[in-house]
DNA sequence: GACAGAGTGCTAGGTTTTTAGCATAACCCT
DNA sequence: AGGGTTATGCTAAAAACCTAGCACTCTGTC
């Protein structure tokens, strides 16, 4: 239950500087927040998360280490899914064909080989 | 400005069924919004929403009918590039290859081909 | 031209979110 | 072992969000 949408703006926030980064300590969120809160305000947040259910944490020595509890790879499913209904109408070629705009140029003749092949792979197990 | 990222809760809920939409009135953006506040709370969004410069309004005979002020292929960009950088280290390649792993199935023979075009055409440019 | 219906603007109050501060525990260094 | 530094847990209060309700305007209809 990734439930991104019932998150408040600061939560928000927070998980997705833990998505970015993996995982990390409530300093380290705390330099990533824009208009960053300070230093207890961001502990407060990170324990709430935790209740919640969004985000657990291991020991790193003395310091707590919090992560998010829904793995990436389901996060990300959920958020292009999310994405891709909210902005491309449902469909993802739109979607993928406006990424391929963005950011043609960077590129590397490498990645775009894989994702040809990606495209081949697709063709073929659609058939 | 698509700030995004400083958008409360409902606020955001609502710029997104907007995006979704296109445009529409109060009372179709509350039939939208999951656990539907009272038509006023929904209006006085909306104007909030104005206010701070997210959307505007026009008329549709007596009603106003809402829409986002960025427009949706910047919306499309600014959301992607977060996305990206929020869940896939940056890496647009990466971000690809997830959505084409999470609908190939979906994606029709007419479809792929307009991508593989895509991934031939980024091929020629970037040389 | 008065009435009903559907819309808007505004405002005040309840809830939730967000914040800071204080008390306490663990660690490290001399 | 004592003192400084860096953690954590908790709590209370400020700030922001969200909500409902009332007063008003406009439009069409009888």
């Amino acid at each position: 239950m990734p439930d991104n949408n019932t998150l408040s703006r600061r939560e928000r926030q927070i998980m997705d500087i833990l998505y970015r980064l993996g995982s990390g300590t409530a300093a380290e969120v705390q330099q990533n927040l824009p208009e960053a809160p300070s230093y207890s305000a961001v502990r407060a947040l990170l324990r709430i998360l935790e209740d919640k259910g969004h985000l657990k944490h291991a020991y790193d020595g003395p310091r707590y280490v919090y992560a998010p509890i829904v793995s990436r790879p389901v996060a990300q499913k959920s958020a292009l899914k999310q994405m891709v209904k909210t902005f491309f109408g449902g469909s993802t070629s739109n979607a993928v064909a406006a990424l391929l705009d963005m950011s043609a140029s960077d590129l590397s003749e490498t990645e775009l080989n894989r994702l040809a092949k990606l495209v081949e792979q697709a063709k073929r197990e659609g058939k």
